[in-house]
DNA sequence: CTGTTAGCGCCTTCAC
DNA sequence: GTGAAGGCGCTAACAG
């Protein structure tokens, strides 16, 4: 593969005369700017740009590391961080933590090793505080994408799950459910947090009993089995939901399975609402939507912003809120 | 951030002897590997990745450029190609070209820059051979997946799209239906021609007429718009279709969301069925589910296989054969 | 307007 | 078992 000094040769100049054509920056007569770009073209020469990143100790890389590019909401976070990123001039490597602290804390080090200008991470839960720190400590710049890190301030792309979970709790009940059971995501995300606090809430606003029984605790994966729906189903009569609000997408499909399973129809037997966008083909769905896309799009520019020192505050924190689709799922 | 010199220093040896520590190479004496190891420690010595590629000519970077992550297909791809590509110590960027041959070649254009050690590749059509060819004149090895290019050998993992074809042509005519519309991708995409091959095939093997007027060509890309459906319904009664096969995934959402509008029941006044999975939540519709996670975990290990000098073959084509998945939508 | 020198961080090669 | 010299491809800084 070609180098400078090929081309230099070629066009009889300094490789420096020919750094300046490709970068186009100081002064080059028109003549000898003819010359190099013919040498280029016909040694076929590609600059390095390891070798350029040696130098400007910049990659034009961005890590994307999230739980898994297979949850439709991160798919789309995916699709909006690329976008803005080539926009930018800026390629993105993507990971998946699997929601698994480990697999989170070897792609850090990877990506440190990497030197990427910057990273974009959906935490797998409080405990990745430490791997925000190990990037602080590295000093690369980050944005912090759907999931607060309890005790840990940083520049953030977050929806907004209280709003989120009311919408939905207020159209179950208004819609005539008085026992809706909730399937959450583990208490050390603090969306699972956030969901079950508003879900409280919501069934007090509306002068209905929290019942304990009713609130479980999964993860946010995709799961090919539960007992979950097992449980609820043999209820006695007195407690047995009506309706179930799912915490995430994952969360549903797993439910929604197991449902079918046990041969029951949604919606009449059992209403049915989760928390984000289950995929392209989601129209039978009562979803909270949230904007993902913008998740993606808007934290890449705010990463940017920092990477190129264009961004004067620290810990800016945007908050998407969602729509609360009303599909067939619980009418 | 440290280097290896500054490791050096503090453990009062060579930076050739830190080298030989960090790649557990070379002979090295317990106590000084112990003395490099503690200076790696307290000075937070991270090797530069950067540095490493332009002696070693190697990025372990490997370039995905898929037409969009955000279809379902893709989305999977992504994850196996991920998965494969951690297992053997690889990251990859990806990219989306919108099946847009100068999307696709300015990303080709961006790889080559960045020596990305192999290329990932579903081409955007016919079109993109002149891509590829740059690949190969540059030497980067690459898969191809998904589609073929018209008039070019290489490695490859691929669909069955005669079979997915006729297994869901089979299920819709033997379930009585004679009028069946196809709703193509465009001509110049490998899996297009064939699955219009394979539907006209199907009709003629079970005596049935070919008629022009219900065979569509669009795109293969999310729309918000298509008029094929109004011009579908407003056929004479004779010709008016009973069943819709839509060549891929986002087509058939398209399509089926204007099936909605206009008032129509699936499967009632219309069977659907098409190729792709719709996303996970899936389970209403009728499909040729192709394993799209194999075609990014064995593309990226033929990949790999290619890169390593692991692989004595040239050529080799995988070809992955799709699961027939009756559902709802065409019963 | 163009060229020279030096060095980014690391590793290969060859000495000792 | 360890170190010194040199260079990967490029560009900043300075010189002319």
């Amino acid at each position: 593969m070609a180098t400078i000094y090929d081309v230099a040769k070629l066009a009889e100049v300094s490789p420096m005369t020919v750094s300046r054509v490709i970068n186009q920056k100081g002064p080059i007569s028109k003549s000898t700017k003819l010359k190099v770009e013919q040498a280029i073209e016909t040694l076929n020469y590609i600059p390095n740009k390891t070798a350029r990143s040696l130098i400007s100790k910049t990659t034009k890389i961005l890590s994307l590391l999230i739980t898994d590019i297979s949850n439709p909401f991160f798919t789309k976070v995916a699709r909006g961080a690329e976008d803005k990123a080539l926009q930018l001039g800026y390629q993105v490597i993507f990971s998946n933590s699997d929601e698994d602290i480990n697999k989170e804390s070897k792609y850090i080090q990877m990506l440190l090793e990497s030197r990427v200008d910057g990273v974009l991470i959906a935490p797998s839960g409080d405990h990745s505080k430490k791997n925000v720190q190990k990037l602080i400590k590295n000093r690369i710049p980050f944005v912090i994408l759907d999931r607060e890190i309890n005790g840990l301030e940083s520049d953030i792309v977050l929806g907004n799950s209280h709003e989120g979970t009311r919408g939905l709790m207020k159209h179950l009940i208004e819609n005539g459910h008085k026992k809706i059971a909730l399937i959450n995501g583990p208490s050390h995300i603090s969306t699972a947090r956030e969901r079950k606090q508003a879900y409280i809430e919501s069934l007090q606003f509306y002068n209905l009993p929290v019942v304990e029984a009713l609130i479980f605790e999964t993860d946010y994966k995709q799961r090919s089995e539960t007992t979950i729906i097992d449980i609820l189903l043999d209820l006695p009569a007195s407690l047995k939901p009506t309706a179930i609000f799912a915490a995430n997408n994952f969360i549903a499909v797993t439910m929604m399975k197991k449902l079918k399973e046990r041969g029951l129809n949604i919606p009449k037997d059992m209403a049915f609402v989760c928390f984000d966008d289950v995929g392209p083909m989601s129209d039978f769905f009562t979803v909270a939507a949230q904007p993902a896309y913008d998740f993606g799009y808007l934290g890449v520019q705010m990463l940017v912003d920092k990477i190129e020192g264009n961004s004067s505050q620290n810990n800016r924190k945007i908050v998407l809120p969602p729509e609360i689709v009303i599909r067939e799922s619980s009418l």
